[in-house]
DNA sequence: TGAATCCACAACCACATGGTTGTTAATTCG
DNA sequence: CGAATTAACAACCATGTGGTTGTGGATTCA
């Protein structure tokens, strides 16, 4: 799977973005990381996994304990790619009927033109 | 579900991200939808299918065809969600690492503060 | 009217996901 | 040393996901 899909997939779990929230104010142990669910520390395990999997996080052993870090270059990655669109909501409701019905009527224009080709 | 993981589990598939991309360009049929793919039809529907429980697409029957047309809404909330995060990305790796030293500083402070309870 | 087109609905299947419990390795502490 | 803590690994299970094929309804067109 590419990398955008594979971060996207990682992000869609509340329980992940709320790991990520809390790793956003400093590095955290799994103890600390899974105190917050009521699930068990292996599922909060699984969910570290796959945010590292994402390189959302990295890992940093201290004796019996497993600090984990935010990596931030995915949470770029997700800003550029939905960056493409912001035309389409900062546009007032106005605005944004505007650009669908010119959309529109360059679409027909493109019909009649292939209906004209075909003559 | 809450709307956030809707929309980004709608998102981390590159097929629907795909026709999103087509649909930024102006609205579509479903057969048009479906031409870039080697999948059935019926497959690209079920896609459609999902976007549209996201709210990021919404349907207009027009006789036999039935167009899909961009939502700008969810968009917005996703670049919203992960702006939290720009100071992450945005910092220099310098900067970063100041950063991560500071809240590792901020950390073992407390961790002292904590043993000073205890006494 | 009859044929073709567009597309949705349903059933089915393989695989991934998110949770569980049981267990164990490594480390720290008394 | 022996006990407790931290966290990973493995097996299992229910459910969701992404694809398929088969089908049929609505609409358009000759």
């Amino acid at each position: 799977m590419d990398s955008l899909s594979t971060t996207l997939a990682a992000l869609c779990d509340p329980t992940r973005r709320s790991i990520l929230a809390r790793l956003a104010s400093g590095p955290a142990s799994v103890n600390e990381l899974a105190a917050p669910f009521s699930m068990s520390q292996q599922s909060v395990s699984k969910h570290l996994a796959v945010l590292e999997k994402a390189r959302l996080i990295e890992q940093q052993r201290e004796g019996r304990q497993n600090f984990r870090t935010l990596r931030p270059a995915p949470f770029k990655e997700v800003a550029d790619w939905v960056e493409q669109y912001r035309r389409f909501w900062e546009d007032s409701f106005d605005r944004l009927d505007d650009l669908l019905l010119e959309l529109k009527q360059e679409r027909s224009k493109e019909k009649k033109n292939v209906r004209k080709a075909r003559k």
